[in-house]
DNA sequence: CGACGCGTTGACCTCGATCAATTAGCGTGG
DNA sequence: CCACGCTAATTGATCGAGGTCAACGCGTCG
């Protein structure tokens, strides 16, 4: 199993001196393992901390009233969330684990300090957190303007990259690990309509399907469907870079 | 015509020390007025600079491949934009005056350096941002998952308050300063079917319509049937409170 | 074996899009 | 003052993407 820490995500964008990479070190907090399904933090729930994502994968989401749920993001290892608790005394959202994980819990006086401490370091996730709103915002023109296959073809595009920037080894193909459900609930369809976009992708030619695998066999064409980019990978913080402690 | 500096939105969350409060008028940066109509960023052009939008209105938005616009968010006194340069060397999004604007630029570096300078101001800037977060996530919820009328109630709603917060007097009603196809590049509809959600939400007695101002008539009803939640307004950060410089 | 969750497929329906035409408001020039 | 032209609002008719409902297959687990 994939393992990342915060400080890895990071010094994949800049490069720490030793006093930051000793914050980052000295930061990892309270471990916490979670199984399949299990819930980290409920919406409205009374939470104090943020956390990042060692291993495993989870999703945050919200219910609205009719019950209907609307998927946030996914998360991998090296991901932060529950910044949430920066602004709120309670979750704006729910937090559940999709596959077996662990998170590394962080109290926001503790993350405080630290971006107190090391302002390169509180730069460095800004941005990271502003290529996240970008990502979302990329979503939001998605759900808004986009056709159901679009949305599907952009789910798959998005979670290929996230799994690889986790480090997974995607070559070609990976195992997704989504009920249709879950992939419609990301993208504002129906289960039954998720499940007939795949098949029409497929037929395509644009990914293939064995198993519970997704090949991307066409890319190219699956990118230019599905209006998709790669926000995480487009960071540019070399203008950070003069500003030392 | 309402104007909002930076510091006066900061300071309605946290009380600011004196030096905190000189460092933000310190930032003021480079003025810049705009006409009505008026593009200050444009999507993938190069930039380094955030602004606050002193007074008037704008929004920010992108285009798709197909010539459809999808708007993120609208602009009020007082709202920081164009954050995505922290982390990208060229603009995410699009930005355009609404109304005859003013907005005051500051580059990156001089954001980064008050923000190593006053942690807590820093501190503050992302707890808001996270706010957004948060009003952009109930966005995403809206357009995934409700029906067209909670959609136009959620942008009515949510103007009304970001009017407010500005510094408007918003007493039962306001001057809608949109057309209805903008309110459906906002919401994901077309301008033909806003129109309709309009006069639907008039006939059930929730607003009302005059010349081109709109009443709220029954905020009640209206905030539950678009799902609505005035993120600013439950920002808490009492816990920041005890870590002065 | 049976229950259950998930994927798959078909039949049908609805919400919102699309197309089209009309009206209202408003600034401009005569 | 009035004719014109433009933009936005309004309304009706029709279409279609995606939702809903229902049935069935299949694998897993107790």
């Amino acid at each position: 199993m994939r393992v990342r820490s915060f400080a890895d995500r990071i010094g994949g964008f800049l490069s720490l001196t030793v006093s930051e990479q000793n914050a980052l070190a000295g930061l990892e907090g309270r471990a916490r393992s979670l199984r399949r399904g299990a819930v980290l933090v409920r919406e409205n729930d009374r939470t104090a901390d943020l956390f990042v994502l060692s291993s495993g994968m989870m999703m945050s989401y919200v219910l609205l009233h009719d019950g209907s749920r609307q998927i946030l993001r996914f998360l991998f290892p090296g991901d932060l969330a529950g910044a949430g608790a920066l602004a709120y005394a309670t979750s704006p959202e729910s937090v559940v684990a999709l596959a077996d994980s662990v998170v590394c819990l962080f109290d926001r006086a503790q993350v405080a300090a630290v971006m107190a401490r090391h302002p390169r370091l509180a730069l460095a996730m800004t941005a990271i957190d502003q290529a996240e709103r970008a990502a979302m915002t990329d979503r939001l023109a998605g759900l808004g303007r986009t056709s159901a296959q679009a949305r599907i073809a952009a789910v798959l595009l998005d979670i290929r990259d996230r799994m690889r920037r986790s480090g997974e080894e995607v070559a070609s193909g990976f195992t997704l690990p989504l009920t249709q459900e879950e992939i419609g609930d990301a993208s504002g369809l129906t289960a039954v309509h998720v499940n007939r976009m795949l098949r029409q992708l497929e037929e395509m030619g644009l990914i293939a399907r064995t198993g519970g695998r997704v090949i991307l066999s066409d890319e190219v064409r699956l990118a230019r469907t599905a209006n998709y980019v790669d926000r995480l990978s487009r960071i540019d913080l070399s203008w950070l870079v003069p500003i030392p402690a």
